[in-house]
DNA sequence: CGTTCCTCCTGCTAGC
DNA sequence: TGCTAGCAGGAGGAAC
């Protein structure tokens, strides 16, 4: 369950059904879920044993429990779910799903933790935590990640919904920059937990055209661009955040229903909710965009494609 | 250096 | 009915 609404309703399952038990065993089944993992998946599954859940935190996308392990300082179990990864809390004699990728059990007998990823972008990685290299900014509350951040998440920039997001810094970084505005809002360096679902929803409310130049576009527009993102992106968590299918699930398996709420992404074809045009998709970035023709103008000019 | 493109997978569905 | 092309919520790393 991919954007950042979804993994933030995972991170929450794990706060409540993970954080403060005893890691009694770990299973990795095949070397790809453990492929970020240097050392390989038998050395993540050892270091793992007699390991405490202290917290389970996230970075846009990126989620991690940290785990106490009994000879080291606390490192992070990092989890992507990637396109289709999903973490269960489920009894250790529940059926095994199909593409069930790792295992996590706990020394209380209590319900175990399942990662089931269909196509197996996500993965697992037992890695340092590092100071939070965006805390303490000027006029910042600094992070809430009060562990550090792992070593694959040091590229992440802040998401919208944390402290250390700098929304006026950022408005100025894109301003200076000759990129479309959609693909900086999918740039994780830039901005973190947005893809490509609250990308289109965002410049759907915005009225901005996915090709539109970030440096094109004035400071507030830009500004408005960012808002709509942070302010769909909660709207959705509010609902549990979207799926469309079984595949994006929380930890006990239901689906949010944000998808009642789209108005730009999978509706081609469909009349847009302010002018009636129909929504249009065109291909971009080996995906797809969704917008209205008629509320997001396309851009004119030479860098128009 | 910053920016863009390709690729890693499995499964479902629309269209022939 | 059966086949297959196309598409799916992501992101690292190569290539420019």
């Amino acid at each position: 369950m991919p954007e950042l609404p979804e993994v933030e309703v995972v991170r929450r399952g794990l706060a409540a059904h993970v954080v403060g038990r005893r890691i009694s065993a770990a299973t990795l089944t095949g070397a790809r879920v453990a492929r970020r993992h240097d050392a390989g998946p038998f050395d993540l599954a050892d270091r793992l044993v007699d390991g405490q859940v202290l917290a389970a935190d996230r970075r846009g996308k990126y989620l991690w429990l940290v785990v106490q392990t009994p000879a080291e300082d606390p490192q992070a179990l990092v989890i992507h779910l990637g396109m289709s990864g999903q973490l269960l809390v489920e009894a250790a004699d529940a059926p095994r799903e199909k593409h069930l990728h790792a295992t996590v059990d706990f020394a209380d007998d209590g319900p175990q933790l399942r990662f089931v990823d269909q196509r197996t972008f996500g993965g697992l990685a037992l890695t340092e935590l590092i100071p939070d290299p965006y805390a303490e900014g000027h006029h910042s509350h600094g992070s809430h990640h009060s562990h550090g951040v792992p070593v694959p998440v040091r590229h992440i920039a802040p998401d919208p919904l944390e402290p250390a997001y700098d929304q006026p810094a950022l408005v100025r970084l894109l301003k200076g920059r000759h990129t479309a505005i959609k693909r900086a809002l999918l740039d994780q360096g830039k901005v973190s937990g947005v893809g490509n679902i609250y990308a289109d929803e965002a410049l759907w409310r915005a009225r901005v055209h996915p090709l539109r130049e970030t440096s094109a576009l004035t400071k507030p527009a830009l500004g408005r661009v960012l808002d709509h993102a942070a302010e769909v992106m909660r709207e959705a968590l509010g609902q549990g955040g979207t799926s469309f299918d079984s595949l994006y699930v929380n930890v006990n398996g239901a689906s949010g229903y944000f998808d009642r709420s789209l108005h730009a992404y999978g509706r081609e074809g469909e009349p847009c909710d302010r002018c009636g045009t129909p929504i249009r998709r065109e291909a971009f970035m080996n995906r797809s965009s969704h917008y209205c023709p008629r509320c997001q103008p396309r851009p004119r000019g030479p860098r128009a494609r």
